[in-house]
DNA sequence: CCACATGATTTAGGAATGAC
DNA sequence: GTCATTCCTAAATCATGTGG
């Protein structure tokens, strides 16, 4: 074998971070080393990775094509390691969710979860990260082996990640009891001409919650008229309390606020509005036992 | 255009290691 | 102990971007 596995994890660096001297930054290396470490990569392969621009380093159609593979072969000897070093600490779970799972659904699955495995609750669970990010963003921390597990709520269509369809989420669409649409028509159908004209509270593209939205509605409704664009479904939540607008959100986040009467049902005619959450992972990512029990856990569990 | 900053590459050489 | 090899650093050099 022309490679090492040190080169691949300093190629990894280097197109993570678009530059030696950052990934030499990244793994306590100098910039120099990065450099001749990448210069020696090259060689054996005698391919170049990136192409040179001015100063820049950019990953070319060979680096882009080996990229993945780096990362697995580098992720799967990390974890390799892990099993050898630190065999009676388990080794830390990351887990990705999007921001609706993340904050309503995951805390509930990781109390069963360790319930079940006989952890006793707040005091002695064992390690594991979670990473809270819109959809998107989950995607590209999966597929860069970031996290182990993403949980999201929209859907995945790459080639590299592994999507097992997990739950069926409900949205809703929400407002408060003063608002002119819930005052006009209550529980009645409202019509599509109407929600045009309303001002619509919107999370950002990338969203899932925002794509599932315009995925059901757009056929319908010629625009969704915005002021006010949120990251993060809290907000949109109490501006739509506030009366500040129309916002389509999940059954999860709003029905603290139903129950209370805070926010009231919109009824239109496109009937239930839903999508599906899915669980990710890495095609090329070693599954851990860790992983394996979570995974099997929440498929059966919810 | 020029001076400066930044970043990649090259060069010289040190430390660790293994074969003999 | 000596030599070769590998992996690394520091410093010098080269190339390019940027601001005045």
């Amino acid at each position: 074998m022309r490679i090492s596995l040190r080169q691949l994890e300093i190629f990894v660096a280097i197109a993570k971070r678009g530059s030696t001297t950052a990934a030499g930054e990244d793994i306590a290396l100098s910039q120099s080393a990065i450099s001749a470490s990448l210069a020696e990569l090259e060689r054996a392969l005698n391919q170049q990775l990136f192409d040179r621009v001015g100063k820049r380093l950019l990953l070319n159609d060979h680096g882009r094509a080996m990229l993945s593979q780096a990362m697995s072969l580098v992720n799967g000897a990390e974890s390799l390691e892990q099993t050898f070093l630190d065999e009676k600490a388990p080794s830390m779970l990351v887990i990705g969710a999007s921001l609706t799972i993340g904050n309503y659904l995951l805390p509930r699955l990781l109390r069963h979860f360790w319930q079940q495995q006989g952890y006793t609750l707040g005091d002695s669970v064992p390690p594991l990260q979670v990473l809270i990010a819109n959809t998107a963003d989950i995607i590209n921390k999966v597929a860069n082996f970031e996290v182990d597990i993403g949980l999201v709520e929209g859907p995945c269509h790459r080639n590299d990640i592994a999507v097992t369809q997990w739950l069926e989420d409900e949205l809703l669409l929400v407002a408060a009891p003063t608002h002119p649409i819930v005052l006009e028509y209550g529980p009645n159908l409202v019509p599509a001409k109407r929600l045009e004209k309303a001002n619509w509270l919107l999370r950002e593209s990338g969203s899932g919650t925002r794509e599932a939205l315009e995925r059901a509605l757009l056929p319908h409704v010629t625009q969704l008229k915005s002021s006010l664009e949120f990251n993060d479904h809290e907000a949109i939540k109490q501006s739509a309390i506030e009366g500040l607008g129309i916002a389509c959100l999940s059954k999860l986040v709003v029905e603290d606020a139903l129950g209370v009467g805070k926010l009231v049902k919109l009824n239109t005619q496109f009937g239930v509005l839903s999508r599906q959450f899915s669980i990710l992972t890495h095609r090329q990512k070693q599954l851990t036992s860790g992983m394996q029990r979570f995974i099997s856990h929440a498929t059966a569990n919810i």
